[in-house]
RNA sequence: GGGCCGGUAACUCAGUCGGUAGAGUAUCGGCCUUUUAAGCCGAGAGUCGCAGGUUCGAGUCCUGCCCGGCCCA
């Protein structure tokens, strides 16, 4: 279906409005001038955070000491005129600073110029001393200055900044350059990466890449986006988890592994989620689902000090303590004693369908696996309430065909769930490594496929055969790192910790 | 997929009971040597998301569609 079929052709010709002709104009008078608008031979040897930072404290006074020249580049994002003196804000990476161009500083022709010429947003580089004003602030006294980029579109309103949502994700760069709370969390991001990957690095985990194509979607329940390769000739899928590939590394004998990069699946997009997210996954030999509770609660102890200085962080409402041990609770448990459901219904598959109706959840009738029922009720009735960091324990093996069985009852296996602020946000096994019994779960699986289409199609031979050769007891993690973000940022929506989260095509943007 | 809310100037937003489309910012012209959401005087700027319908008359009411937000599945 052809969804643009309503629009007309004026949809896609917006005239430009009369701020960018006029600009357009500039633009065209500066070049009749001989003054290049795009040139790039200005290095600029400050930042203005630095400046601010350095000088801040100095009395007008003792700034007339410093003789030292500065000069520094950036967006110009204000801009007051008062007869022969202007004032404006120029904004680099680290911080907003204040200009004084002034009549008798620089000759008649430069402040005519600048006057003129000069738009709220374009790019400029200025040289000049510091000085202070009546108001006390930091201010670059304008000795010589130059366009460095022509900015043919007008920002938006300098107060409210870019507010509408749609705009904000379809022009990322326009939310950049106005909001710098915007700006520090993308920074805050980009910390939060780089403390667990140094963290992983200092435990001898190997940091590696595995495919994201992949000829079978495995290593998880997903429906995966498809694409074809045309030499050759074959359909390769994005891949839901990079699991698979991870333990055939384990097999190989790298004993420590992590990757952090995307996944991709092929569902709604929400609050909650966006086709592409990124996540962390490791390996570890040798250790079990216990070990890495203890290596989970160490790693987000130690990033919430690294990002927030002390152990709790904010989120919507919510204080959340990373101080360890974290509470765990058990699946079955958790479903008789928080959800309420009675012992006997729990294992009647009809008492339990009514039970699940009249909390208003729809159970998937033609699905055989009570343990994905009891999932839909923990997702439903008790996920949310997992507000401080929880470990769940205890879950069905038959919604855990990549973990190890529990020794002493073979129907659980040994793997955990962390939830923070009512989000799963970690998923964790004791890897099988019983080539036989990891066979006999995927055919089991395959089987399910009527009734669960997201149940990969086909059984990953290369991957069995590989645990024939024998991987080592090992334990693996997955971490959603946009989740983690959203909790250090309090951002209550994934989109506004993605840089260019998906939207639907909009032509005439 | 369902419910609710929104889409009006480049941006942020008003727009009453259906009766000529508004403000601030930004832009343009003028004044101003310490401003900082600068101020003052003046000007220009609109496919009211799109397409129909009702009406003498629709930004406003009705229908369908598009885009987004929130909630639910």
């Amino acid at each position: 279906m052809d969804k643009n079929k309503n629009r007309n052709k004026g949809d896609f010709m917006q005239e430009d409005s009369q701020v960018i002709k006029v600009r357009r104009e500039k633009l065209k008078k500066i070049e009749e001038m001989g003054v290049n608008p795009y040139p790039n031979d200005f290095k600029p040897l400050d930042r203005a955070k630095y400046i601010k930072e350095k000088y801040g404290p100095l009395t007008s006074e003792e700034l007339e000491k410093v003789k030292v020249e500065f000069s520094l580049a950036g967006r110009l994002m204000a801009k007051r005129e008062m007869g022969k003196l202007i004032f404006a804000h120029l904004q680099d990476a680290t911080d907003k600073i204040q200009l004084l161009v002034a009549k008798g500083e620089v000759d008649a022709e430069n402040f005519k110029f600048f006057k003129k010429m000069i738009d709220i947003g374009d790019i400029i580089g200025v040289k000049g001393r510091i000085i202070k004003t009546k108001t006390g602030e930091i201010t670059i006294l304008v000795k010589e200055f130059k366009l460095l980029t022509k900015s043919l579109r007008p920002l938006p309103e300098k107060y409210h900044g870019l507010r509408d949502t749609e705009l904000r994700y379809r022009m990322r760069y326009l939310d950049l350059i106005m909001n710098e709370r915007v700006r520090e969390l993308f920074r805050t991001r980009t910390r939060i990466v780089q403390y667990i990957r140094n963290y992983f690095i200092s435990e001898g985990f190997l940091e590696v890449e595995t495919p994201m194509m992949h000829p079978i979607a495995g290593g998880a329940t997903a429906r995966p986006f498809i694409t074809y390769h045309n030499a050759l000739e074959m359909n390769l899928y994005l891949r839901i988890a990079p699991e698979l590939y991870l333990k055939r590394l384990i097999v190989g004998g790298f004993e420590r592994v992590f990757e952090i990069n995307r996944n991709f699946r092929n569902e709604g997009v929400s609050t909650r989620h966006n086709p592409e997210f990124t996540m962390l996954e490791f390996y570890e030999a040798y250790a079990t689902y216990e070990d890495l509770i203890k290596r989970t609660e160490e790693l987000f102890y130690g990033l919430c000090m690294e990002i927030k200085g002390k152990p709790t962080l904010e989120y919507q409402g919510h204080t959340i303590d990373f101080t360890p041990p974290w509470k765990r609770i058990d699946f079955m448990k958790s479903l008789i004693e928080i959800a309420g459901v009675p012992e006997e219904v729990l294992y009647d598959r009809e008492k339990l369908f009514n039970f699940a109706r009249e909390k208003g959840i729809e159970l998937n009738q033609k699905d055989p696996r009570i343990g994905k029922w009891w999932t839909k009720l923990f997702e439903e009735l008790i996920e949310p309430k997992l507000i401080q960091p929880t470990f769940v324990v205890g879950f069905p093996i038959e919604v855990s065909p990549l973990a190890r069985r529990n020794e002493a009852n073979p129907e659980i296996a040994d793997r955990f769930e962390l939830y923070i602020a009512g989000k799963e946000v970690a998923n964790a096994f004791s890897e099988l490594n019983d080539p036989r019994d990891q066979r006999q779960r995927f055919e089991e699986q395959i089987k399910l496929r009527e009734v669960d289409d997201e149940i990969p199609p086909e059984i990953d031979e290369d991957f069995l055969r590989a645990l024939e050769y024998g991987m080592p007891p090992c334990a693996g993690e997955g971490i959603g790192i946009d989740r983690v973000v959203m909790l250090f940022t309090d951002s209550p929506s994934i989109r506004e910790v993605i840089l260019f989260p998906h939207l639907r095509r909009k032509e005439d943007l």
